[in-house]
DNA sequence: ACCTTACTACGATGGGTATCGTACGAAGCG
DNA sequence: CGCTTCGTACGATACCCATCGTAGTAAGGT
């Protein structure tokens, strides 16, 4: 879907930093799940979940390389769990916390709250 | 144990036809979801959750290979979503669902509600 | 203009896993 | 005792995916 080589003429700058996301109809709940197996995404979600609000990719101080950082919040977006947009040289992601909710309610909330049970029972880390 | 050749001999019969479950303690949040997140897999669960009984593994008609039916129902009792005994020559399985809701309360019931939502929403299939 | 910060794209790599076919083992039935 | 049904084990294959490093683009500050 993005497979695009983009043509090096014009350009118009502003087009290019848009991002791709799934529409509310194209969002599976075996994608959501995937999404939110691996550990180092089911921490960005919790993350972004007690903020409530937007952070930047840079916030987040995970052990592992930008560019597998990249990697997983494109799992995150492409995958309808996080919303993302530029905000100068940032990116901001914040959690799809309506569309999931109207979706799948009760979903998010419950994966949160036992991943905060599972957190307790093995002793935060 | 087994890669021997086959020595005729005494082989108690009972001891080896005992299945490897995983402790309440030993149950991962991230191992559930991924258990969840293939659509071969959470196809079962749902209809194990339905019946609210154990089933034979034969009684699922899955567009997939025996032994590729063997491999998701061994996935499903790793992770800690089902439990599996033996039954004669039959194999039955059957949701955890006390562990699972004592573990992660709420979770297993709205990723149920979630799937029938959504394949509500697909048209079922 | 330059430099810094922030993030991406690409290619490579290693491990995971979904799939299959074949061959075999265990229970039950005739 | 055969035969059937049910499921397993094993090896192979092909694909997915988490990870990295390197090189590069975009926006903002000085």
């Amino acid at each position: 879907m993005n497979a695009m080589k983009w043509s090096p003429a014009v350009t118009a700058a502003t087009s290019t930093r848009e991002l791709a996301h799934p529409s509310c109809a194209e969002i599976r709940l075996e994608g959501v799940l995937h999404a939110l197996s691996d550990p180092l995404r089911l921490r960005i979600v919790r993350e972004l979940a007690v903020v409530d609000d937007e952070l930047s990719c840079s916030h987040f101080e995970l052990p592992v390389s930008k560019s597998t950082t990249t990697h997983h919040f494109r799992v995150l977006r492409e995958s309808g769990v996080i919303e993302q947009n530029y905000r100068g040289t940032a990116k901001m992601s914040g959690l799809r916390r309506e569309d999931l909710d109207r979706l799948f309610p009760g979903l998010l909330d419950s994966v949160l709250g036992a991943a905060t049970a599972q957190a307790a029972r093995l002793g935060d880390n």
